[in-house]
DNA sequence: CCAATCTGTCACCGAGTGGTGATTAGCAAG
DNA sequence: CTTGCTAATCACCACTCGGTGACAGATTGG
């Protein structure tokens, strides 16, 4: 070992990659970002510290010390992740008079369904919480469904859903059949033998839904 | 290489593990019951070669000369999976007269809900489909799919949806919920808010389930 | 009895992972 | 210029992964 031909070490390195500058803020923004955009892009299985350093374009070790971690950068993510739901589904009616429950119910299942549609990196949350079941995973579902809440109630204002109703098992099911059926349109283009590929599809989708919401609050 | 002190070779093997019959039929058997249980425990994160080897107990190279690697391996689960499905959903009507395409729809809904709980595997399936989109899921979900459509086709009868209603975005909504909130309950016991931890709570899903149904077939 | 075949095992490969310690490079104050 | 701080990088660790080629032992057919 350590035989001749030690003379190498060609340094061949061509800097034309603009020189990093030494800027911590802008580092750690440049490493959330990145692991934004890499969970929007590649989902969370190949989420790790080498692939966010690798988009980052800096050394994993950075990760380590600004953020203490993968955890910790999820954690960060999280907490950007309340100003980025009320920043993606309007926070209005959209001009229209919310006279019942059930135009408050339709209203928001067809704003819910477009803001996730719209939200590659929402998406695989949604994902991510279904199919993983770590702390990393908790956190982001907890600020996911605090901020999804709180929208909800904001919106609410004073209406009340019908008598003998169980609104919060009703409206459980019908977020619930929102977030698979853009999950599974997102990777197989079909759900349940529904095909969900133009605005076509969409807008059966979005009647049928509108239907079931109208069923049960009239 | 292949140097001196050869004479080594301890066999210091004690071999109080039984001895490994020769039996490829056993083998193939054995590696398909531990995939499918891997699968079913484990999810899909870590489900791979090395493990599913580690989980028959037998050298991963048998993997991929019985099955020719990991594709061919899933491809056998998803050949399984249709006799799975029939197997574990009832085919009858369960001493109840269908008069009416709600109650049919009722019915299917609280089968495939109690099945679907009560189904690891499928579980983790479907859990798959949502969050990757590889060849591998794609054939998977291919067979899930034709057996669950070849079943609500034998349990429908003759009976008809409603006019005016299109069935089949009403129902793959349904469907959506359904495996959405089994998953959700899976790994946080929860899903939009609403618990789904005990019995209880399953009820109140349920009850609301059956509402929504009734609510657009009357 | 020998040779071919089949089952099962082992060792190894290259690549990639998460993680850590030591080191270099740039900047500002003294 | 020297000193000290810190952003950033490098080199390395042990480990796992999917995949392959070679080999040993049992079984079978000629």
């Amino acid at each position: 070992m350590a035989v001749a031909n030690a003379a190498v070490k060609i340094p061949l390195e061509i800097p034309v990659v603009e020189k990093r500058v030494r800027n911590r803020a802008a580092t750690e923004q440049a490493i959330l970002d990145a692991a934004k955009r890499l969970l929007a892009e590649e989902g969370f299985q190949n989420f790790g510290i080498n692939a966010v350093a690798r988009g980052a374009g800096c050394d994993k070790q950075l990760i380590y010390r600004y953020y203490g971690g993968l955890n910790g950068l999820v954690e960060a993510i999280g907490t950007d992740l309340g100003s980025w739901v009320t920043d993606r589904i309007p926070d209005d009616t959209g001009g229209m008079f919310l006279l019942t429950y059930g135009d408050l119910m339709e209203r928001l299942s067809m704003l819910f369904l477009d803001a996730l549609r719209a939200d590659p990196l929402m998406r695989r949350i949604v994902a991510w919480e279904v199919s993983e079941s770590s702390e990393q995973v908790r956190r982001l579902s907890e600020a996911r469904s605090k901020a999804l809440a709180g929208w909800i109630e904001r919106m609410r204002g004073s209406l009340v859903p019908p008598k003998g109703v169980d609104a919060q098992a009703v409206n459980a099911m019908i977020f619930a059949a929102i977030q698979h059926i853009v999950l599974a349109s997102a990777v197989s283009d079909q759900c349940a033998g529904l095909a969900l590929k133009n605005g076509k599809d969409w807008e059966k989708a979005a009647t049928a839904l509108k239907r079931l919401v109208r069923g049960v609050y009239g």
